[in-house]
Order: structure tokens, then sequence, then C-alpha cells
DNA sequence: AATGAAGTGGGAAAAAGTGGGAAATCTGTG
DNA sequence: CACAGATTTCCCACTTTTTCCCACTTCATT
């Protein structure tokens, strides 16, 4: 399972280090997209395959004739990257995805149970304040009402 | 799998680099033809047969109009071309197939899973902007999970 | 403090992208 | 039908980007 925060560099190559824990359960090879929110989802190619199919499935190979369809496929083939990672396990971010997040200097890479994520450092530490403030909203009710 | 995104540029010969990345995939020879949307469709032969096949196919599933099948395969086998990538893999893109499209300096080329587009660059992220909040909407209902 | 694993940085080789010249082909005209 | 001019095709060369590999640093463990 994909669990925890790490926070690498991101270098003048657009390269950054997958964490070493979780090398081993993603393999070699990854899709990266935009993923929600202002982050990018890391993929197994096994995991692709399923999401993709999803995307496209809905009728035979003529789904371009739907205009929804064909701007919603375009949109999410169109932003996607199949990656390698090199021999030491680093992976190259394309640099028409880091736009939409502001990737620079610090990422943080995130697991997410059976992804990976991506986030601008600053992004992901906002993110994390805001979240742990509805958390404790959240218990406090809980708290109250046994 | 043909995904992800490219800007290259558009020579005075009417010549753009086919992104490394796709050039095995589609092999040596290519059909080009006006898409839909502000944009042009690639596909491998192979593809294409496929998709002529069940464009002419007239009970098809398509529920177009006799008149309207015609009208519109008019404008699709008309203006394919079969085009053939040089020897360092740049294709020649017919100047009727420009028109439509605005296509100058710098063209974006796009992957979306078994076929490529190729939009002029500033027509491509207008349409990325367009799509990107009902994108969000819609990726958040197929969810990654499941 | 020594060892090993993980992360970072950078140089060199290879590949990709761009531009342009020359040969080959086509077109129209005398 | 021959020729000049234009267009297309093929190939070469330059530049930039990407990839591959090596080496240093840091951190954790013993």
């Amino acid at each position: 399972m994909l669990i925890g925060e790490y926070i690498h560099t991101i270098d003048e190559k657009n390269r950054v280090s997958m964490p070493a824990k979780f090398r081993k359960e993603l393999g070699k090879k990854i899709i990266i997209t935009p993923g929600l929110g202002q982050c990018l989802f890391i993929f197994t190619t096994a995991e692709w395959a399923k999401v993709s199919k999803k995307l496209s499935d809905s009728d035979s190979n003529l789904s371009f004739l739907k205009a929804d369809q064909r701007s919603f496929n375009r949109y999410m083939f169109g932003r996607a990257a199949e990656v390698e990672l090199d021999s030491i396990g680093r992976m190259l971010i394309p640099e028409f995805l880091q736009a939409g997040i502001r990737l620079r200097d610090k990422a943080a890479i995130i697991g997410v149970k059976d992804r990976v994520e991506i986030w601008n450092e600053k992004a992901w530490s906002e993110q994390k304040d805001k979240v742990a403030k509805e958390a404790e909203q959240l218990a406090e009710k809980l708290g109250t009402g046994s």
C-alpha cells in the first residue's frame, strides 16, 4: 500500500526521485496525469489500463463522434504521460504537466492508498492545514455526541 | 497508447515533426483527415480501416439520416490524405487541410488514445481551458477507486 | 564513526527537432 | 515538344533537448 509523505527536489532537468518505498509497488513504468485539485496523479500501467478503459469505453471506436466524449477524451489522454523511472528511480515530469500545479524546487509526493500524488510543496502544506482544521471540528462534533 | 501533448514547429514547407514517442505506434504511413472541432485527426492505416468501415456502413448504429451520412462521409473521405513520414519522422500537412484550422508557426500535437490530433497551438490551449471545469466534475464521477 | 541506502547534481553521449540546399518532378508557355 | 520557372522530395547539417551514467552528499542504522 502506498502511504506516507515525502518532500523531494525537482531539479533543473525536471527530475524527481520517486520515494524508494513506492518504487517496488509502482514498477518501472508509470502514468502521470493531472489530478483533481492542485496535483498530479501517478498510476501503475495496470491501474491506468482500467482508468482509460472507463474513459473511452462508452461505445465502439467511434467515440469521437460525440462532442462531449471527444473533448473529454482528448483532455484526459492529451494530458497524460507515460514515464519510465531512470536507473536510480527518478521520474521525469513533462513540463506541460508542471504548468498547472506550479511545480518548482520542492515537490510533495504523497501515497494515497493505491495511487501517488505530486503537489507543489506549499500547496500541499496549505491543503494539510485546511484538512486539519476541518478534521478538528469534525472530531469535536463527534466527541460531544456520544 | 498515444497520449501526451507536444508543441512543434510547422515550417515554411508545411512540415511538422511527429513526436518521437508516437512514431513507433503510428508507423511510417498515416492518414490525416479533417477533425471534429478545430483540429485534424491522424490515424494509423489500420485504425483508419476500422473507422472508415464503420462510417460507411449504413446500418451501423450511427443514427444518421442518409443525406447527412452522405455529406459527412464526403467531408471525411473527400479530404482524407495518406501521408508518409520522411526519413527523420516529419509529416507533410497538405495545405487544403491546414486552411480550416489556421495552422501556422506552432502546432499542438495531442495523443488521444488511438488517434493523434493536430491543433493550432492557441486553439488548443483555449480548448483546454474550456473543458477544464466540466472535465473535473466528470472525472470525479468516474472516480479513481472501485 | 563506519556502512549502506537514498537523494541530488552534473557531464557526456545520444536522440530529437529545425532549417535549408540540391536533385527530381511538375507546370505552363512559346 | 523543349524549356524555364516553380514546386516537391530527399538528404544533410546544425542546434537543442533528452537520456544515460557517474559521483558526491546526506541521512539513518548499527
